[in-house]
DNA sequence: CCTCTCTAGGTACAGCGTACGTAGAAGCAC
DNA sequence: GTGCTTCTACGTACGCTGTACCTAGAGAGG
């Protein structure tokens, strides 16, 4: 259909991104038209992150998860047009399983960014496979954006402004997605683990590392994970906070 | 094979992890015995980096690099057991492009931790796939053990020990990873950031999420994205360098 | 010299994302 | 109600992936 069109309407579909736009969260999940759709984007999410948790991320393929619902591996693609959006899907459904409630300002914006912090980590722990796409891709959905209320609200007493603000959630967030990545691959794989202290003390005894070998001799013994994990979070959370006073 | 076993011969292969180590540093690149091989791990790293540099990692398929040294495409598992083990040999070969003999320590630790921060960006811009795989896994070649090595040499006169300063280290890595990442996304694709603006001022203006709308109202206007890397780089090696006072 | 080990390469398989086409159900305009 | 339109459901098929397995042949060690 060229340019030609119907001259005395105004075209209904003025706004933004006219056709086929790419983020999922603003294509309509339900048109109206034709029958009623057999499942949800939430129905699907669940399904996707039961199979993720259990097996993996790269057991939700689409075949697996169109499976799971029951339905046919290529009408999964009317709910998801790409592999992508399914991961989008996941990844706010994830974000849906905080408890803002629980932890709502008290004003004491420290504690608070803590207890947000060990939510988000406590979040990651229950799916091993969330780090990994928070890290890749900044898919910002519904519950995102509650998160993202939420941690403003939080922060509102620092005195920070906006800009500052979103960029420690950034800091936060990204801390927190490293841990737990960390974590995952520390315990998942107990044999490579081992190889890899081999391999490192062989490296530090060989002496082309001088100061590897001292850190390691100075090195006190290993902390509990989550003492760790709330040492490094303090600074961050200490980082965030103070103002920018550059060099 | 039962648990029948010759009687008299103690097992020849008795040190630690004796067959098959995960871990490819753990593998000799060359045993002596038969024919040359035609290809070092440098340059197998070389040219899967070539290909994953132009077209993505993706790209960096077994088939697409032996194809590029002029080999057959299960050739290359001589040298590569798992595919892993290639995105292991890129990761060390990136991190053979910091060039350390230019910024060696000076004493001031602010100082040569900026300068190290700013040629892995440097370096992360040169290879847009490098941040995804740092993060995703710590694998630790020679290279990356002179990194690591570099750092701790240039946090010495920190205070800090051994331990902190690898949690330290961790950290910044992280928020250099996170900050690459996130410039990819953001660059890459024009159109998917056009629908993500619409997006969020749609959902600020609806009501929902008052506190985003509040921050979106108070932002600066838009920072230079190196403005924005060196504030928030400044911050971290601030928690950093901070000993952790608890509480 | 023989032998044993390594390399090179081909073939083949299961699984992936997804383009495309067909059949039928349900809403809207008349 | 009738008909048009738009949606859903699903099967088939293609190109791609990692890699298990097999066959030759080259070269070093005894």
């Amino acid at each position: 259909m060229p340019s030609r069109q119907p001259p005395a309407s105004p075209p209904p579909p003025p706004p933004v991104t006219a056709e086929a736009p790419e983020l999922i969260w603003l294509r309509p999940e339900r048109t109206g038209r034709g029958p009623r759709p057999a499942h949800s984007r939430a129905s699907i999410a669940a399904a996707a992150i039961a199979i993720a948790d259990a097996e993996g991320l790269d057991a939700a393929s689409m075949r697996r998860v169109a499976a799971a619902l029951g339905a046919g591996t290529m009408s999964l693609y009317n709910y998801v047009p790409k592999k992508e959006h399914l991961l989008d899907l996941m990844l706010d459904a994830a974000a849906a399983e905080y408890e803002f409630t629980a932890i709502s300002p008290t004003g004491n914006c420290r504690e608070d960014l803590r207890r947000l912090a060990h939510q988000q980590l406590a979040i990651m722990r229950r799916h091993p496979w969330l780090p990994a796409l928070v890290i890749a891709r900044p898919g910002i959905g519904p519950n995102a954006l509650r998160y993202t209320d939420h941690f403003l609200a939080v922060t509102e007493p620092s005195g920070l402004d906006g800009a500052a603000r979103m960029e420690g959630m950034a800091l936060l967030n990204g801390f927190v997605c490293q841990y737990a990545q960390y974590e995952r691959t520390a315990a998942s794989d107990a044999k490579w683990q081992g190889e890899l202290v081999g391999y490192l003390t062989r490296a530090a005894t060989s002496g082309a590392y001088p100061h590897l070998a001292a850190a390691f001799a100075t090195a006190a013994p290993p902390a509990d994970p989550d003492t760790v994990f709330d040492r490094s979070l303090h600074r961050v959370i200490t980082a965030m906070l103070t103002s920018a006073a550059q060099s």
